[in-house]
DNA sequence: ATCTGCATTTTTACACTGTAAAGTTTATCG
DNA sequence: CGATAAACTTTACAGTGTAAAAATGCAGAT
């Protein structure tokens, strides 16, 4: 019995679901300042105290919805990378290009998910949900690593200057003036290539 | 007269200066939750209300906080470039180290710094104030910028990169397993560099 | 020197948020 | 059918930002 995972039963159907897309609506609506408990609870339709029985506090629904965030990261990766050349370099673009896309298409989840600090006590659980996400970006990588190359190395270069160019976007700091993203995406045929 | 720049007048002092400093402290003992306009104006020995007349509102005091830590950060970045070896790339690799330490050094200050977003309506006045921090890694750029290239290629790619490795590590990204600094470092030595 | 004006600060008040505790409803199971 | 537990509501409280009014005290003018 029970098998189905997110069973709908008791007084709601599934709670736990609803607020969890009351918080990705509201924070694609609001940015992150519109992520309210009491807010989702109302776009549910149930008392402002119910999460607290689904979630530990607000940091455990941010917790939550950082997991399905991650979950449509990697897929927004995975369909540019399909889409584009099918070929090592012509991969780690299109994840890259992926990478750009769900920042700039909402960039309030973008920030939740990244908004756990490794001091947190939650870090651990975002770890976890995180991974799949990563492995996209680690088995993109994985052609391009030259041999007696620690994989690590060339997977930190893409991932910080992918991510930390999405972060300057982000933060308007190219104002008028910005970059193509060419710019920053034709750095990485140099990496994993010889000296 | 009145020529001193902040005047030590009426009744607190230089209020202004207290709760920035107030607002710096809380950020490096408590993280980014911990600033709190009151808990500022408790420091600083005045009532909860009087910061409404130095700051618009909790957003004013953190632009301002974002002021004077684009101050310290600029400053970090220049004694790193200037203690190690003066060549370009040299200044460079300092300017990027001193990057970092400003980071691990006071993550909370360098999380505000960093927290306005483009859409925001303070963003141009933190422009602003960011200005002469960017100025720095601007002029470090130039000289390795190649005829024909735009700086800006060049700069967005070396701020991408150490923006994104600094955010990656006080995300947990790494855990146990952090790559070394020269793994993401090594590779500004092939900016800029004739493909 | 005193008085008036005004910047500064305090007091008071209110809405919103997170959270805890106790009570109520309802599904599930024996 | 009744007992039990899960889900939810109600109530309450502390902390936060913010606005408005009242009080304070310095500065310059008369």
């Amino acid at each position: 019995m029970a098998d189905q995972k997110t069973k709908t039963r008791h007084h709601h159907g599934n709670l736990r679901a609803a607020l969890i897309e009351a918080g990705i609506d509201l924070l694609s609506e609001g940015g992150v300042e519109a992520l309210t408990l009491r807010k989702c609870a109302a776009r549910a339709g149930v008392s402002h105290a119910a999460p607290a029985h689904h979630f530990d506090g607000i940091d455990g629904l941010r917790v939550a919805i950082a997991e399905e965030g991650f979950l449509r990261f990697r897929k927004r990766m995975l369909d540019f990378a399909d889409a584009g050349e099918q070929s090592p370099r012509g991969r780690l673009q299109g994840i890259c290009k992926g990478y750009l896309a769900f920042a700039r298409e909402d960039p309030a989840l973008y920030d939740v998910i990244f908004s756990f600090r490794a001091n947190s006590e939650l870090i651990e659980q975002v770890q976890v949900n995180a991974a799949p996400a990563y492995q996209v970006l680690r088995d993109t990588c994985a052609p391009l690593v030259p041999p007696g190359t620690d994989p690590l190395v060339i997977e930190t270069q893409v991932w910080s200057l992918v991510h930390g160019y999405a972060l300057l976007n982000m933060t308007g700091r190219f104002g008028a003036c910005t970059p193509p993203d060419d710019a920053v995406l034709a750095l990485l045929d140099r990496i994993g290539i010889a000296a």
